[in-house]
DNA sequence: ACGGACTATGCAACCCGTTGCAGACGGGAT
DNA sequence: ATCCCGTCTGCAACGGGTTGCATAGTCCGT
């Protein structure tokens, strides 16, 4: 229900093939919001379909033709719509949370690794979204616009991972 | 495939009914693994056929009969074959992100309502959360066992909504 | 000419979770 | 008696997401 939206953002920044979003949301927006090339195939027919987005085929040199998707007028219409209605706050799903709560009912030792996995991920995450903030927003207190609304939503993942770097830490130590 | 997992979880802290589980997934639990009442008769049932868990009918005095679930040795192997594993990194999904994101194709003002009421919703939960926390497990450092996997748990709520809070705080100040 | 690798799109089946509705039981109010 | 309310359980339908597999085009190496 939410990922057509996420597309039509997307598709706003950038009309783009459906393999280029896979790979857009395998990087930079996926880190906020994961999707399978499958889904977005269907969900880019859908919208098509619902009259939201626009196929132009691109033949190109050397490979398959793309077929280019771009936001039609109501496709903004729908999207300006949702983005004018409330959303609920999204429940939370953590399997960590639920082995560490478990621990005592299994190997520790095993659970133990699996956070150590995760601190790990986390970590290399964290270092990732300081660097891209760091190579492409080197002076936050400048921007405006599009280009300050990207910033913000990478400042959340920063500051996200931190949280859990902050808590997978703490974590282990308490079970040193 | 996780909440089979998570239903084992509390019901090897407390064996209990369909409705209790759902009451305490509303409630600690489900600050951190949400579910809905028939998720969990429908789970209960297959994991029965499994025979992960066993049930008790349990008349009760003004009121109808309750059905009380208790592991197995079997569901207890289960358990411990999942912690044994490693989990995968749950993919994020933030409706919120997207939206802030594309709020330049749209009402702004309508992104920072929801913004705002999202922030007092996080604000509410890390006070409930601190209030837990120091009624609960006023001397962390004592703690030992399952007491400590549930602190460390709550703590993890906490350091994730103090994120939370002060993310969606920077923007709102970016904003203004 | 042929097999392998990469790009690009797509179908079909399945699993999980949500939503809407329903039924059975007892208590309390009128 | 009746009606509504709260408890407790459950079915059925729907929709989103994932997994596995399929296909078509083009380049490259041999």
């Amino acid at each position: 229900m939410a990922l057509d939206h996420a597309l039509l953002v997307a598709l706003c920044e950038q009309p783009a093939s459906g393999l280029d979003l896979t790979k857009r949301f395998g990087r930079s927006i996926g880190f906020f919001w994961s999707a399978t090339h499958q889904q977005i195939y269907r969900v880019l027919g859908r919208m098509e379909g619902e009259g939201w987005v626009e196929v132009t085929v691109v033949p190109q040199s050397g490979r398959p033709d793309k077929k280019v998707y771009d936001v039609t007028p109501l496709g903004r219409a729908a999207l300006a719509d949702w983005l004018a209605t409330p959303t609920p706050p999204t429940p939370l799903r953590s399997d960590l949370a639920v082995k560490m709560r478990g621990a005592a009912n299994g190997d520790r030792a095993a659970v133990l690794d699996s956070v150590r996995a995760h601190l790990v991920d986390h970590q290399a995450r964290l270092d990732h979204y300081r660097q891209l903030a760091k190579r492409d927003y080197p002076d936050p207190s400048e921007l405006n616009g599009t280009d300050l609304d990207q910033y913000l939503v990478l400042r959340g993942g920063i500051l996200l991972e931190e949280s859990q770097v902050a808590w997978l830490t703490e974590y282990l130590e308490a079970h040193a």
